[in-house]
RNA sequence: GCCAAUGUAGCUCAGUGGUAGAGCAACGGUUUCGUAAACCGUCGGUCGCCGGUUCAAUCCCGGCCAUUGGCUCCA
């Protein structure tokens, strides 16, 4: 299973690891390092003529990238496996051996390094072509365990046998150096531990990880589902119980963007090219966005029409005086049939180019549609801050290998806003950006989170993106002060900006290792310009705002799938899609009343709250509540009918006692506008 | 987009070269039950889609679609 998922990171280290650093591999580390040599060792046992690119460890286990012929798929595991017992058992030390680079290159030549032994006409290319990547100075050395000789800088465990504990996990494919220009290998993917006892923990815990999967809970409890075959993969459907945690988060988004002086906008899901041209993601970002839509009136469609068969006509006449010509041997003229396709297909191209015939795109962002409403008004600096936000549905055509239950979708609900202010005006807005973040992490209980703070790198300075290096490196430090100023955890990440600026991505990790980028936080001092906006300022002159593009909840359908894991489906009263539920012992008249009543004076109060009154024993419709998980159930029979009460029993938590009703109603109350955890 | 695996009822899963089963859910009854599942019955499937091999395909082969695990990408 995946537990590193939506990375911005390389798991490639872009830069070399020294030898220093590979030195302080762990324990663990060294196990499962040596354990890919080991795996080698066995796949070269059963196809000698295969080919090892790179085997490090890596979080959970380790991979060595190979390339062979056969197809290796699962069912090959256990025979892979079978002879890398015979490895373990062999119990080889791992000898170092130092050479010089002439030596390695000739065994490279010779296919004898990643192998078991020479390999005439069989050349180790990728280990000459990690040779390449040593510096000239730094030792070369290789490992070799049985017949197995590999370019390595180690770590190793002393002997094979000291592996004793693994297992092959999965195939994948990748390209050699991580570079698509590269060749694709096969990457198999095994893990190893100290002991039987921790690999069996780590399996089982992923078993309980998979319990935990946002798209298992979520058809579990009914909240979403995603129809690809009528509406289309990576485009989720809300179901009721789903919307209601939308619902909930905007109200969430509103309130706390109400009170910090937002306003609110609303925008079309659409717009014409013209607009992307201008802020510049077309070049950038096509591939990302859904192809166009062209429009065309009824009378060009007619033209286009009338065009083609025309065409058609002209192209058969050509085909009939060249049969003609072959049939009878004389020559023919062809230059005016030719000449007058030619005119019907230039034709048909100038009808295609024609002003009136226009494209709209389905928006990928929402900024541009916020520039145009700071631009619908005239501003002054009396206008600034200005904060336009909105839930903006977007639409990315993200690749289809990318798409990921609610994690990765074509579809996406923002929770957008766009900061527009002066330079003196950035620092305090952009704090205040920060204070949300934190203010919504404790809300929901987020404690391990990193800002990577992507800054453009050195030689993309005036190049690659906006062409002005100083107001970069102005923008960036003043982010930079901030982040200090406040304390926040941060990373930067230099080369990973926005083509307009610096940007802030805010990455959480859920309770099952899921490693996410929920929000987004970025610095924008190119588009507002590119759309002319301005201000007049106090000196009255036109200046150009500054933009913040934030959105600290980022999309709902990431950070729902996010919440649902997190809470492994039991939400909070506040966002629990059924909050309440009644469930009644008996049929009794008086005390059905009551129920009724509860659930009444509840949904009157806009609780969620449902009554089970079914004919089916109480153990039973507990169950049923339990596996709804339904946050509160109150159970109503005779005796709190009397005393005027409701037994409350609270999910995953067992009874709580029998309280007077309206003490259970308050609390109830209580808990939901406080958004008690 | 690339490599690999997977696709049987709403869900979880059996199964076979002779057109399919179980449990749960749903629906209809019976049951009147105090904190995680009372009993009986009924319904439910073009075995992902398209094509090929075959007397016969859910099963074998090919293509496509989707999902999953990786890779690449990610404003």
């Amino acid at each position: 299973m995946k537990v590193k998922i939506m990375s911005d990171e390389n798991q490639e280290p872009k830069e070399r690891k020294t030898l220093d650093e590979r030195e302080k591999m762990s324990e663990l580390e060294r196990i499962r390092h040596s354990c890919a040599h080991v795996m080698a060792t066995a796949i070269l046992r059963l196809w000698p003529e295969a080919q090892f690119a790179a085997g490090p460890p890596v979080e959970n286990g380790f991979y060595y990238d190979v390339d062979l012929p056969h197809r290796i798929s699962p069912e090959d595991f256990p025979k892979i496996e079978e002879e890398m017992k015979k490895e373990v058992k062999a119990n080889h030390p791992f000898e170092k051996i130092i050479v010089t680079r002439e030596q390695a290159i000739a065994d490279s030549e010779s296919g004898r390094l990643g192998g078991l032994s020479e390999r005439p006409g069989n050349v180790s290319k990728f280990k000459l072509g990690n040779l390449e990547a040593i510096p000239v100075g730094e030792p070369i050395s290789y490992f070799k365990n049985g017949d197995f000789l590999d370019l390595c800088a180690g770590p190793h465990v002393m002997r094979t046998g000291n592996i004793k504990a693994f297992k092959l996990t999965s195939v994948a494919s990748a390209y050699y150096k991580g570079d698509e220009k590269n060749p694709q290998l096969q990457r198999i993917y095994g893990t190893a531990f100290k002991n039987k006892t921790e690999l069996e923990e780590y399996f089982t815990m992923l078993e309980e990880a998979k319990k935990r999967d946002h798209r298992k809970i979520g058809a579990e409890m009914g909240l979403f589902a995603i129809d690809t075959e009528y509406v289309g993969p990576g485009m989720p459907l809300w179901l009721p119980k789903g919307t209601v945690l939308v619902e909930e988060l905007e109200k969430l988004a509103k309130e706390t963007e109400f009170a910090a002086g937002y306003v609110r906008v609303r925008t079309p899901h659409l717009a014409k090219e013209k607009m992307y041209k201008t802020s510049g993601h077309l070049p950038y970002y096509a591939d990302s966005m859904f192809p166009p839509m062209l429009l065309t009136d009824e009378n060009m469609e007619s033209k286009l029409c009338d065009l083609d068969k025309r065409r058609e006509d002209a192209e058969m006449e050509i085909e009939r005086l060249v049969a003609d010509w072959k049939k009878s041997g004389k020559t023919a003229d062809l230059t005016e049939a030719y000449e007058s396709l030619n005119t019907i297909r230039s034709l048909g191209g100038e009808i295609g180019e024609v002003e009136g015939r226009e494209r709209y795109y389905l928006k990928a962002m929402n900024c541009p549609h916020h520039h145009r409403i700071f631009a619908a008004e005239p501003k002054s600096y009396r206008d600034l801050p200005l904060r336009l936000a909105e839930y903006g549905c977007c639409y990315r055509y993200e690749q289809s290998g990318e798409l990921f239950g609610l994690m990765r979708v074509r579809s996406l609900n923002m929770n957008d806003a766009h900061i527009y202010c002066t330079a003196e005006q950035f620092a305090a807005e952009f704090n205040a950006v920060n204070e949300m973040y934190l203010k919504y992490f404790k809300i929901f209980g987020i404690e391990k989170y990193v800002m990577r703070f992507s800054t453009h790198g050195k030689e993309g300075l005036g190049k690659k993106y906006v062409d002005d290096p100083e107001l970069w490196l102005k923008t960036e430090d003043m982010v930079r002060q901030v982040l200090i100023d406040s304390k926040i955890n941060y990373v930067e990440v230099p080369n990973e900006a926005a083509f307009y600026g610096p940007k802030i991505d805010v990455q959480v990790w859920s309770v099952i290792g899921r490693e996410f980028t929920l929000a987004t936080n970025q610095v924008d001092f190119a588009v507002p310009a590119k759309f002319g906006l301005q201000y007049k300022d106090r000196d009255n002159t036109m200046k150009t705002p500054l933009c913040i593009h934030r959105a600290p909840l980022g999309t709902h359908e990431r950070f729902i799938g996010f919440l649902i894991e997190h809470y492994a489906g039991n939400f909070p009263l506040w966002l629990a899609p059924e909050q309440v539920r009644v469930l009644t012992i008996g049929e009794d008249e008086a005390l059905l009343n009551y129920a009724k009543g509860i659930v009444s004076e509840l949904r009157a109060a806009q609780v969620r709250c449902e009554g089970d009154f079914a004919n089916d024993p109480i153990k039973a419709k507990i169950a049923n509540a339990e596996q709804a998980r339904v946050h509160t159930m109150l159970v109503i029979g005779g005796r709190d009918l009397e005393a005027g009460n409701v037994s409350v029993r609270l999910h995953g938590k067992g009874p709580q006692g029998a309280k007077k009703k309206e003490e259970v109603v308050a609390d109830i109350m209580t808990a939901i506008k406080e958004r008690r955890a």
